[in-house]
DNA sequence: GCTTAGCACTCAAGGATATGGAGTGCTAAA
DNA sequence: TTTAGCACTCCATATCCTTGAGTGCTAAGC
């Protein structure tokens, strides 16, 4: 069968009042809206077909249409209108984002937040870095009797710190052999080229500050791995509780403890290959709790060789259209935020803070 | 009325019973219960007196006795036996403790996790520092053409810093310079001390290097801000909706909505003077969502001026002995941790982690 | 005087049964 | 090709009924 103009009109229409109303479709409500010329029996015709091509289901013989995933997956693909965002949508989204957001971890989080708000659905954030970090420079400072503190300069302009405390007594020279030894020895390799012959040649090249090798180089490692590593955020998972087909307690937990464990270890990878937004329909998800809850992503860039992502879970009714737009529209004003920072000429940090 | 031993016998075990099932207690269920040698028309006069007392309501004429708000307060006052965690409860706590937590908002978090999969229920942790923070040293190395990296040593051992490029050039001695005046003029003063006065008096001696003193002193300032700020995660929401009286999907919601926002705010004032372990049994909240959900919260000592707090939220009914028994575990732990490293002659470092 | 057995009464929970209405598929006419 | 009409299906909701857990009270027992 033929998948004519007015069917994919009617598929269309079926999808968006779904959307809105989370009850099955009859043919009647579809006749009511506007430039719909048609008789309810003409549409209830279009719909038996479009169900029998498998875009539509039918929970029971009397009840409306629903969109099947196919359904869905044809809407996002090519039905679904543009969702224009209103001024006051874009306003309200780079004003959140003007506020400066310091350190990636707490961007994550804020970002997160932002976008949960926005969509009013529960929201993933994460940045993550491609390639390998290593250190660009070594720099040890006396910081009292005992105690010293360590800089390591990474690649992409980070700046890491510790405070080392060993009942050692070294002078200045001590310290600046050591770092000149470690400047040239460790510094632009990654966490991979860290082996244990170039340990050792540094700890025997360090003199009296030897003691301090060990330390330094395992902050060095650790420091490298974390730098790695992901950050991720999953926000407002309370507001799955306000959709219908979550009023189901059960599946609303199972859900919601998924979104917080599995599907944190299994997006950042779906994401890798995919470009712009990714909408992952229902069943296409590979968590069998997320079966009939669908995900949409977007990737964005924060330089420094981070990537980003922000992401929001919901109903596979949800209305792909605005999430896909406010997504969209996070993601490139983050992109550009943080590729010209607003002051050129001005600092262009990094922060760094230490506890414990 | 007087109430007597076996009234508080009673009372104990509807409380009791009521914390296992969550249903209402009949007479002749407290009957069953070992050593209680009385008969079921016993019983029932004593809870028609413990209701008439008010400790003990009735949802409807003909169902069993719940606990009432001042039948909690009593019960977790005067009642309640000490649960005796055992070895496996304390070794588990202690394993999870034992994981190094590296920086504090990182371990904020963490012990969240920890606190809410032991106690199976929504965790609140934060982390605040009493008293003022001031800067003890600056150092300022140079990191190439034009860029430069500040390290501050804080009060309490903390080391913060910052890569700064502006478009100077500027020889070692410039920053010798630079950082001699501001380690005579800026450092142990809190943040209320930074005084316009003070700050113009340090761009005057800055010399060639006078360009970096705002950007210093804005990062300081921001800093010092930073380090008076609270560190707080809440997580495990999900975990209500287990629990049957969250069946009700807006209950819930609301309950995590408030959680997750207002008792942010609240919380951590409600916990400056209470020491030890503090429950706030439903209606005594001031949050109107909470008026059936009961809050247990402990302080612990992070050192450093670090204050650190862990808490549950559940429902009223909630194990109020066994809950609390494992946060003070957890508590106490915790200071333990912070109070002796595990290796007293090691390194005890700070680290740090700079982003963007 | 305290305790207990017995009894009548209450009330929520849950199952069974009716009813209304939304929606369908099909047929036949326009 | 479209549409009006009709018989049919089946869910949702309301209503009624039954069941059983639990109570308060009274009177007898220790």
């Amino acid at each position: 069968m033929e998948l004519t103009e007015r069917k994919k009109k009617v598929l269309r229409s079926v999808v968006d009042l779904y959307i809105r109303t989370a009850e099955p479709v009859g043919s009647k409500a579809i006749t009511e809206l506007p430039d719909m010329k048609y008789s309810s029996a003409t549409i209830r015709n279009e719909m038996a077909d479009l169900t029998a091509m498998g875009y539509l289901e039918q929970p029971h013989t009397s009840a409306g249409r629903i969109p099947s995933a196919a359904g869905y997956r044809l809407y996002v693909d090519e039905l679904m209108l543009d969702y224009r965002l209103s001024m006051d949508e874009t306003k309200s989204i780079t004003n959140a984002i003007e506020e400066k957001m310091q350190r990636v971890d707490k961007m994550v989080e804020k970002v997160a937040k932002l976008v949960s708000q926005a969509t009013n659905l529960p929201a993933i954030s994460a940045a993550s870095r491609s390639g390998s970090a290593c250190v660009q420079r070594f720099e040890l400072i006396q910081a009292g009797q005992g105690s010293f503190i360590l800089v390591l300069m990474l690649s992409g302009d980070r700046v890491v710190n510790k405070l080392i405390k060993l009942p050692l007594d070294l002078s200045e020279s001590d310290l600046k052999l050591l770092s000149a030894v470690l400047n040239a020895t460790m510094t632009e390799i990654p966490l991979e080229g860290f082996t244990t012959q170039l340990m050792d040649r540094v700890m025997r090249s360090a003199g009296t500050a030897a003691s301090l090798v060990p330390v330094i180089l395992d902050f060095t490692q650790e420091t490298l791995k974390n730098h790695a590593a992901t950050n991720m955020a999953v926000v407002g998972q309370s507001r799955l509780l306000g959709l219908p087909e979550y009023r189901d307690v059960d599946k609303a937990q199972r859900v919601m403890a998924s979104i917080d464990e599995e599907a944190l270890s299994n997006l950042p990878a779906v994401m890798q290959d995919a470009n712009g937004t990714k909408v992952i329909v229902g069943p296409e998800n590979v968590a069998d709790e997320l079966k009939d809850t669908s995900v949409v992503m977007t990737k964005f860039d924060i330089g420094d060789g981070l990537q980003g992502m922000i992401g929001v879970v919901g109903p596979t009714r949800m209305d792909y259209a605005k999430v896909t737009a406010r997504l969209s529209y996070f993601a490139e004003s983050l992109s550009k935020m943080f590729a010209k920072p607003e002051t050129p000429q001005l600092p262009q940090a990094e922060k760094d803070d230490a506890e414990q």
